[in-house]
DNA sequence: CTGAAAGCGCTTACAG
DNA sequence: CTGAAAGCGCTTACAG
């Protein structure tokens, strides 16, 4: 059963193929009485226009890529990052009726794969979040024209718009409450320094610190739980007598809890612990964790809205920072 | 700058566009000569084939999708089943050269959406998983002509093939084990009685217990770590000397073990606990969970590798049954 | 407000 | 082995 096309509605209708285009992309030069009978001819047949044959003529695809320079393995693990803006993305998107083609690429090869698709214009634009480094991807894309908006600032010389979240005083803010509460030997944990989440929430640490009499205690994780537990026991080493520490995110934080209480600390008496991102884990470690709550949907549909802006040709910021939380729980 | 075409390419190769089209399809019809000869104009100019065109003429799209009716924010959550299988899939449509096309439909307004596109024809093949009920999508996808298989047995009389997990074996399992070690009061937290690996996990459960002279303690959750919590505060209440409890979802089992620790019970001296994933997170709880190894990534894989073969028309086993494994750790 | 016609960029019988 | 030509199913100036 072969499905109908825009001639035999027109044929059904009595009018042109042209009268049923109209119809369909709700042109408002189109009488009621014909709107309507073409409607009925629609139903009656089932009619679904052929996206191949639009997309050939109009050139545009009504779908939208969202690329993450990660190995699968670490997209489709239990960091709740990727899903937390894969799931804000495709809200917005599915509400403007485009279709999310969700791109994964960890390796240079699948990197490159990309790029070729996205150029062949098989997408009407591009979201980049996850990046590493200075990637040389957006400003590719924007240069050839295809609208590219970023999760995360992009490191380099890039000048592609992007949506952030306020990395730097979310550190800060862990930090403060830490030195309020009497803390004195605060370390912390940073995040991968080729990424600007971690590179920006250790700059928080910092500055934050200058502020005070306090040295910095630094160990430096990529994010994933066991990174958390290695590079706590390195402090635990560095420094035995720490009495706080501020972990980049909540992840790493499970394995910093992990390793101090296999160390025989008491958390929070002997050692407090903030970390980052406030994902559903946070509430059940134990005990509860103590974290920088950032808006990981809201910074996937911010990304969306920006980019369905940019691609239908209107201006937009350069930059949009979402503002990040302290939520105190009971680890601090 | 627009994208070259096969026309610009012929020319440039000085052939006919024929010929440059057999070049990117591999046709073994061309001299070598020639074929060397149109692969560099390719290469000078940049080509990529233009999608929309080839599905016009084609009437394929090289894309599949994978439909999952659940809402996003349960898919996007932290139950690490769906990134599993979204990953199992997206391995395998990779390795083809396929796009996948993700459908999330939660409401009933979006399942129909989905059923319209796939009717459009718009994807090559279908796979649905964690399905509810009796569900109609994979029959009248199927009684279309499309490709269809789904994730877990379909319930009700839809004939469709199916990659499935091995779930009352794996209940049995964990029962039988719970037996073995002593265990005399056996409560289950069965799953969702709509879904089959609820309802097959508990058949597996009760089959076990039968050969014994103990009777069964059965709650019933959504897979969701707070109806895990629910559920065991219930079994508690029911049966204070319960000593054992068979969950048939780790995150479900991870709630619960909250629970009975609230509750003051010792795990596993008062309570034994068996899971059933053995997702990233039952290796973190306190203590470690013990649970049915399910091959998640695997199941995906295999849905993929199956759908593959269907709608390159092959034929293919009415069902794959992956086997599951009991795994022990610290809460038996 | 409506229709005839051109054209989007490919693939594929059909000849030769 | 190669090319001329038809056609996939739409949209969109252009006339009227």
């Amino acid at each position: 059963m072969p499905r109908p096309t825009l001639e035999q509605v027109a044929q059904r209708a009595g009018v042109s193929r042209a009268t049923v285009s109209r119809v369909v992309n709700d042109s408002p030069t189109v009488a009621e009485s014909i709107r309507t009978a073409v409607r009925r001819a629609i139903d009656e047949l089932g009619y679904v226009p052929n996206q191949a044959a639009r997309s050939l003529v109009t050139q545009r695809t009504d779908s939208y890529a969202l690329i993450l320079p990660e190995s699968p393995s670490r997209v489709f693990s239990d960091d709740q990052f990727f899903p937390g803006i894969i799931r804000g993305v495709s809200q917005e998107l599915d509400s403007a009726d485009k279709q999310l083609v969700l791109m994964v690429a960890g390796s240079q090869a699948s990197h490159d794969r990309i790029e070729r698709y996205a150029l062949a214009r098989h997408i009407d634009g591009v979201l980049i979040a996850s990046m590493h480094g200075a990637d040389p991807l957006p400003g590719t894309l924007a240069r050839m024209g295809i609208p590219v908006l970023c999760g995360g600032r992009p490191l380099g010389q890039t000048r592609v718009p992007y949506v952030e979240v306020d990395n730097v005083n979310g550190g800060r803010m862990a930090v403060r409450h830490l030195l309020e509460t009497g803390r004195t030997r605060i370390a912390t944990i940073a995040g991968p320094q080729d990424m600007v989440a971690g590179i920006d929430r250790l700059t928080g640490y910092r500055e934050e610190l200058r502020g005070s009499d306090r040295r910095s205690i630094v160990a430096v994780g990529d994010f994933t739980r066991d990174s958390g537990a290695v590079a706590m026991r390195q402090l635990l080493e560095d420094d035995p007598d720490l009495d706080a520490v501020f972990v980049a995110s909540d992840l790493m934080a499970h394995g910093a809890l992990q390793a101090l209480q296999a160390a025989g600390r008491r958390v929070p008496d002997d050692v407090a612990v903030i970390g980052f991102d406030d994902i559903a884990l946070a509430r059940y470690t134990e005990p509860p964790l103590s974290t920088v709550r950032q808006p990981i949907v809201g910074q996937g549909r911010e990304m969306a809205r920006q980019l369905l802006r940019l691609a239908a040709g209107e201006a937009i910021a350069d930059s949009v920072i979402l503002p990040t939380e302290l939520v105190i729980r009971g680890t601090t």
